[in-house]
DNA sequence: TTCATACTTGGCCAAAAGGCCAAGTAGCCA
DNA sequence: TGGCTACTTGGCCTTTTGGCCAAGTATGAA
């Protein structure tokens, strides 16, 4: 096993890693129509301010989000405009499993 | 919470976890160059073929590979053309990050 | 029909992820 | 100063993930 391949693939997992959770995926989905402060991501996944501050941290950590505090909120934001086209990919796949599923079924 | 778009992210995140593991990733880079056997990548990742079978078999239950067996093999094969798009984001952010964290040592 | 090869699956265990509560920090205002 | 709000972190627990070994299935060859 070649070293410096695994080591690029582990970096890479990091990043996907951190967008491999329903609520993160709707954090940086919400993040990419602008910066939202804690409180108002918190409200849209709907979990303890506790967890989503974790997540934040997590994305952060990878370098797919930024902070910034202003006052007494921080306010987050996307740091990479690509995350449209990451999406777009992952959607081509749960519309494509999607239909394969009915083809089953149906 | 709104319950449809949970759905939404809860199933773009099975796509995108099924992508956050070094192996997958190798896997799944292997893949886009060609089809390739359970051995050959059991090789490429250097882990039990035992594992590497249910790698595989988690990617496959998400609609981003497929499978045929032929004699004894069985081959695989990514059902996304999009996944070099995917990597392309993962890419810049993996970098954009390593310039960062440059920064902040240097 | 027996044997070998290629793969998958069951069983089990260790490690990581994800969650909440409670406690801590930091900025604003009275 | 004291207290309120916004956020982060420590602690702890449950669930999920990832790994190997061993056993099972399926195909081709002798």
């Amino acid at each position: 096993m070649n070293r410096a391949l695994w080591n690029k693939a582990a970096q890479r997992a990091m990043v996907v890693k951190a967008l491999a959770h329903p609520s993160r995926l709707l954090i940086a989905e919400a993040l990419a129509d602008g910066e939202r402060c804690v409180q108002e991501l918190t409200e849209l996944v709907a979990a303890d301010m506790s967890t989503v501050s974790r997540h934040l941290t997590l994305m952060k950590s990878v370098g797919l989000i930024e902070s910034e505090k202003r006052g007494l909120n921080v306010y987050y934001r996307l740091s990479c405009p690509c995350f449209s086209d990451f999406l777009r990919c992952v959607d081509l796949i749960t519309r494509r499993q999607a239909t394969a599923l009915q083809r089953v079924a149906g």
